[in-house]
DNA sequence: CTGCGCCATGGCAACGTTTTCATGACCGGC
DNA sequence: GCCGGTCATGAAAACGTTGCCATGGCGCAG
């Protein structure tokens, strides 16, 4: 019964070998006979033994770990990246530390980086290539997920392409008073924001239609909020298109509370594929949270082996989930 | 410009100091005059130096950093929790290390934990006294969250009084056919289903109400085999409890597409105050998954330091969140 | 039969910290 | 004015592993 944990000097001993011989068959270095293999095996499973990360790092210079920073866990869709991450990342053989930046004006400098991991996983978090090189010179490879920069490694959707998509199916569907919903903070829209909104604007023009945005705090209070001043119009939209599910949600409750059936008076759509979406029959955009994760979790281990170069860029596609909140506009409809 | 990343000895040297001194600074010791004190903190500053925990680690034997397991981090819960203990380990200058169990049979197995972490913290996974016994010989303190074993350290909330309020909730409103919908793997029940079960037992027999359960796999689609299930009873309940949001939303989408109406005909309730239960106004019971993780994360800072007993328990209230998936049942309703 | 080379193994330094101990300066009291 | 004590500082050992080099045994070719 070890005090303890027992250390690699332990498996040794018991073995009847010298350290390094332990060294080697545990990291499944060549050199050993097959028969010694099998004893230290052996030797070091009876200790539950395992190698220390710490130290071994401290040798090799690698930590066998990544470290993933999202702006909160909080979220249903973060925890979604983060668990494509963890499971890349472990195939990979890394750990994975997570770190919530939590609107921290600039959480890259409160991070313990150096030496302490290979690589940096930024998850829909903005970085400057300021911040980007700083990053790199401390953490090492640096991953972009849900976010780009020109140049730099990232893993991202088409978000343009995504909510144009979206109000194609809107206007196959025979409407044309389509309103967006987008979201900005304080400090302006983000760029997944900005990009999501062009890709309305994009498919509105092409269709020759008018566009409506109105933009509000993220979240579902702005869903409802953007509601109630659509409903207020003296023509209100027939469908509705939401920047993201969780502004949907909250769209979506103001119009059943207003008693505004749905899809009936007026087609709801979302993005992200939330996990009340399904629920709420909502059609939306599914982007696939957790393979982005795995994708960017995929990148990183390949970058801290040298296995892709440093400015790999992954677009990962987006794909339409047609469900009941979107329908004909009622006046076009044709008898039953 | 450092080629990689500046060492302590970089450090000493700038600061024309030695090891030692720079050492008790970063670490905050005291016994260095003020004037050299900040002097070798601007030194640091300006290589943007950082201590390596691992090499720290290796002598002081505490990693600063928790392994946290959780079953997985897809679904929206265990994302909250997970978001609780990162903020309540920052807190304490500890890092979070996130394995994903993904329903492994024995977890506990393969997780590289002896000296690579100074504690762990299981969420809402099922801990025999054995496994939790050879965990602590590996990782140290072990907390268990959203689970317990006696005399352990755990940090639950007590799933049994949580549904017993529901229940009651919906017998004051007059309902006497109240049907549960609990969930079971083929391994049985969890001990938290068990718990919610007996619950809402120990509500309706003190009540001498007639106790009306069904019982399918966790998720959505349990929750909407269920009430396939209820409806095609010739007397249907009046009001349904499910064990939680997930699978009360499962029951919700197929109580709209049977057409009966929330909650005129049917009151539904849930458990966890899922995101999307705000969005649809369904009465469910707040367990603030984000409080478990911070307690659990605090409580795991407080072992690590021996500042609480390890056979700590905290339980945590639950809350009751009333919203419009509720009412009294139609047939004893007054006149309006 | 001898000698060369390869392979399995062990010894030792090094990684970047913390910790313990030693050194020396300075201050105050008798 | 001398001595003991306190305080700031520096030197060196240790932590648990890996990587390099040395050693010795064995097989095979000449």
């Amino acid at each position: 019964m070890p005090k303890r944990s027992a250390g690699m000097r332990d498996v040794a001993r018991r073995a009847e070998v010298s350290l390094s011989t332990v060294s080697r068959v545990l990291r499944g270095a060549p050199g050993v006979a097959p028969e010694v293999r099998e004893r230290v095996r052996a030797a070091a499973d009876e200790l539950s033994y395992a190698v220390s990360r710490n130290a071994s790092g401290l040798v090799t210079g690698r930590t066998c770990r990544v470290a993933v920073v999202v702006p909160s866990l909080r979220p249903w869709f973060f925890g979604a990246v983060a668990s494509g991450l963890g499971h890349a990342l472990h195939a990979a053989g890394l750990d994975m530390l997570v770190h919530q930046a939590d609107g921290a004006e600039d959480w890259t400098r409160d991070l313990p980086l150096p030496h302490n991991s290979d690589a940096l996983v930024a998850v829909a978090l903005q970085v400057t290539e300021e911040q980007y090189a700083h990053l790199g010179d401390l953490a090492g490879p640096v991953v972009l997920a849900g976010e780009e920069l020109p140049g730099r490694a990232s893993v991202f959707i088409d978000d343009r392409a995504g909510t144009a998509g979206a109000t194609h199916h809107l206007l196959n569907l025979g409407h044309t008073r389509i309103a967006y919903i987008g979201t900005h903070t304080e400090h302006g829209p983000s760029r997944s924001s900005a990009a999501r909104m062009a890709g309305y604007h994009d498919a509105m023009a092409e269709a020759g239609a008018e566009p409506w945005t109105v933009s509000k705090p993220p979240g579902p209070d702005g869903g409802e909020l953007a509601v109630g001043e659509l409903l207020s119009h003296q023509s209100p939209p027939t469908a509705v298109l939401a920047e993201s599910d969780d502004v949907a949600l909250g769209a979506y409750r103001a119009l059943r509370r207003s008693g505004v059936r749905v899809p009936e008076a007026i087609s709801l759509m979302g993005f992200d594929d939330h996990d009340a979406s399904a629920a709420l029959d909502l059609t939306t955009v599914d982007q696939a949270p957790e393979a982005l994760g795995a994708a960017a979790g995929q990148l990183a281990a390949d970058l801290v082996h040298g296995r892709r170069p440093s400015d790999t860029r992954i677009e990962l596609p987006v794909q339409i989930v047609p469900r009941q909140s979107t329908a004909a506009p009622q006046e076009r409809r044709t008898s039953p």
